[in-house]
DNA sequence: AGCACGCCGACT
DNA sequence: GTCGGCGTGCTC
């Protein structure tokens, strides 16, 4: 028999539909918008957030509905995060209830963490006195309460000697809130010395926190002391008593990261990314949605925590690619961290040596207030940068790098230090052929070519993931012995440096490292301790990590990337050069960046060793301007019917309908839209309808080979980066 | 997203 | 003769 139950409300399910569902709230249920309940869907049980009056989906027959079952004690899904939601899922087409499942991705976090029994003295005394009891009454006399073990632990006794004295009533227990994840971020535990420039920013930061919404982008080379300068902003947000989220890439989370707000603050910030342990990861949602929390470090992720009351959101190395999310929920957590900040009223700061072509732009038109720090500071010298000329200063025969390249590399290990060789490619050899007949290896899946790894003899597809072992003869011939590898990778420059340099340590350091991320983080603390000579690295060393021992940094091809058709190629290359130069020179010594390139007078060269970033990112934005990409300041969404370019209005009509926020949905035809894919002028994401295994490859396959008539329908997104959220 | 139902190919 | 592949449809 079912109760009659006086009232519905909508609740945001994790499903892939238009908007919440509604249900029944059973007498004497308390709930209100943002409380988090378990409802049922079906056969299951799902976490859902209740939702605000006006958003529900179509109406359904009150006398059916099916009641909450239970509503989890923890804190209400703030409005702003509602409305934050909402927000995302319009912008980036995504069913609500897929974006509000983020927000509440903690699942065990949703009860209250246990509280922890704590020990305090009574008075009694034990029955007998011994020298174990003596120690621990001793210590547990500090007026603080103490749990079982650590009493036991920090008196060196067992923990039965603290067991038979809680018997015999020396203690009585209290119940105490859990400790928290993190110590309590004090804003004037050690106030930094700032230089002139840097005081100056710095005041302006701060005069922003309180005063509402606004974007702050904060540029200036590697060691100009940016960091230096948001930390003022947090700790002026903590005096106001707010919290603060502060966004890195995955890769900059780094224990060095958290180590240098620790020497600011006296104690660490909260952490969140993908490999928290799923304990912590309850803790630190928990105590973030209660406020004991005031300070998060996270990856993208953490833009989605349930903050009590975010008072600043700190985006650092906001031009890096990892902000943007792209399986389920398709997302920019740079874009989205200005619009969570608008929606809060509260001020936003992105910072880069290398800021983005969208934030300059967006800089320039006035949307985001500008500060620039000009130099570095104190005796850590730029390094020297130049590039070598490749068809004056040719490698010898079968190799990669340059005689001045090698001197220089010689030069720096003579002295004990250390020098960095930098490639952006994995593994030995990008393409491997055979001599005899020109077979090409290539992946059956993708149209690719294959990668050899020698190191563990196989050839591999970047692309899919395939991989199969290195054979002996020519698959196409049968020759034996007679494949070539073709170009380098990383492997085959460490081959190179070995050679040249036998003696030294040499470490190759790419994701193919295994041991995964932890193994990663040791390798780049063991060569910024000194326990390498030479490294040769992938992109995964220009970022966030600092080599005080470095001062020669050689980049072995720099115009790999500068001819792929990505209209962000240049502004990626410069990015990219820019910060594995910039990992040289902090030490005072004397430190040289050498480019080796076969386009001396390309402009990405020319901006890099003359240090002057303006010219270049003015010369790209015209370039942008220029070349017929959907003007800045929109998200342009396109789909593509298979069939017709009127079927493709027909969707984006509907689509129009169904997303307002989405500033402009462009149409491509077919034919266009294949033509763009091909020539890379935007980044595309591809929903093939009707394909559960939403098959790109064998889509894009079939429409390279059958152009606009390919079969079935096809909703494709473009990715252009949106300037203006506001 | 997850899960059930339903219809056509290779196998104990 | 079934097991299982994934295409389709549904969830307040």
């Amino acid at each position: 028999m079912t109760p009659a139950t006086s009232r519905s409300v909508p609740v945001m399910v994790p499903l892939p539909v238009a908007g919440p569902y509604s249900y029944a709230v059973p007498d004497g249920m308390a709930v209100i918008p943002g409380s988090v309940v378990q409802v049922p869907v079906g056969p299951r049980k799902v976490i859902g957030i209740v939702w605000d009056e006006g958003d529900e989906t179509g109406a359904v027959d009150a006398k059916k509905l099916r009641p909450i079952e239970h509503v989890f004690d923890c804190p209400p899904i703030s409005p702003a995060m509602r409305k934050f939601i909402n927000w995302v899922a319009g912008y980036t087409l995504t069913p609500p209830g897929l974006v509000a499942r983020m927000a509440v991705r903690a699942p065990t976090a949703l009860e209250p963490e246990p509280m922890v029994e704590g020990l305090r003295l009574t008075g009694t005394t034990p029955e007998r006195m011994t020298p174990a009891r003596q120690r621990v009454l001793e210590l547990a006399s500090d007026g603080f309460s103490w749990t079982r073990l650590g009493l036991a632990r920090a008196a060196g006794v067992s923990a039965s000697v603290v067991e038979t004295m809680m018997k015999q009533g020396v203690f009585d227990t209290v119940f105490l809130p859990p400790p928290p994840a993190v110590g309590a971020a004090d804003p004037d535990y050690a106030p930094p010395e700032l230089s002139a420039d840097q005081r100056d920013a710095a005041d302006r930061l701060k005069s922003s926190v309180g005063q509402g919404f606004g974007v702050t982008l904060i540029d200036g080379v590697t060691g100009s002391g940016k960091t230096e300068v948001y930390f003022e902003a947090i700790a002026e947000t903590l005096r106001q008593g707010r919290q603060v989220l502060i966004l890195l890439p995955e890769i900059a989370l780094t224990s060095a990261f958290l180590e240098r707000f620790e020497a600011r603050f006296g104690s660490k910030p909260g952490e969140w990314h993908s490999d928290l342990a799923p304990r912590m990861r309850e803790k630190v949602w928990r105590q973030t949605a209660e406020g004991r929390i005031r300070v998060v470090a996270g990856a993208r992720s953490a833009l989605f925590l349930p903050f009590e009351d975010l008072g600043l959101i700190v985006v650092d190395e906001e031009h890096d690619t990892a902000y943007k999310q792209e399986d389920r929920v398709f997302y920019n957590a740079r874009d989205m961290a200005v619009v969570r900040a608008r929606i809060g009223d509260i001020p936003t700061v992105l910072a880069s040596a290398t800021p983005s072509i969208e934030s300059q732009v967006n800089a320039l038109a006035g949307r985001y207030e500008r500060l620039h720090l000009p130099g570095r500071f104190a005796e850590a010298a730029l390094p020297d940068l130049k590039t070598i000329d490749m068809r004056r200063d040719p490698p010898a025969r079968g190799g990669f790098l340059s005689p001045v390249l090698l001197k220089a590399v010689e030069g720096a290990v003579g002295r004990g230090e250390q020098a960095l060789l930098f490639l952006n490619r994995r593994g030995y050899a990008p393409l491997t052929l055979c001599r005899v007949c020109g077979h090409r290896f290539q992946c059956p899946n993708c149209s690719s070519w294959l990668v050899e790894h020698r190191f563990r003899g196989q050839l591999m597809c970047h692309h899919c993931g395939h991989a199969e072992p290195v054979p002996e003869a020519c698959p196409e011939c049968g020759t034996l012995d007679h494949l070539v590898a073709c170009g380098p990778g990383v492997e085959r420059i460490a081959e190179e440096v070995e050679h040249h340099f036998p003696e030294k340590r040499t470490i190759v350091l790419s994701s193919d490292l295994s041991g995964g991320v932890k193994r990663l983080r040791l390798e780049l603390e063991a060569v910024a301790n000194g326990e390498a000579d030479i490294v040769i690295g992938t992109q995964l060393v220009a970022k966030g990590h600092n080599f005080p021992l470095m001062t020669v940094v050689g980049v072995v091809d720099a115009d790999i990337g500068l001819a792929n058709g990505d209209p962000r190629a240049a502004e990626r290359t410069f990015q990219l050069l820019a910060q594995v130069t910039g990992r040289a020179g902090r030490t005072g010594l004397t430190s040289h960046g050498l480019i080796q390139t076969y386009q001396p007078t390309h402009p990405v060269m020319r901006a890099i060793v003359s240090g002057e970033a303006e010219g270049f990112y003015a010369r790209e934005i015209g370039e942008r301007e220029k070349s017929g990409l959907p003007p800045f300041g929109r998200l342009a969404s396109v789909i593509v019917s298979a069939e017709t370019r009127g079927e493709a209005e027909t969707h984006a009509r509907a689509l129009r309908a169904a997303a307002p926020q989405s500033r402009s949905i462009s149409v491509l035809g077919p034919a266009e839209a294949a033509l763009a894919l091909i020539r890379g002028r935007y980044r595309f994401r591809l929903l093939v309808h009707g394909a559960r295994g939403d098959d790109m490859q064998s889509f894009l396959a079939a429409m390279l080979e059958n152009g606009p008539r390919a079969r079935g329908s096809v909703k494709v997104q473009v990715d252009i980066d949106p300037q203006s959220f506001l």
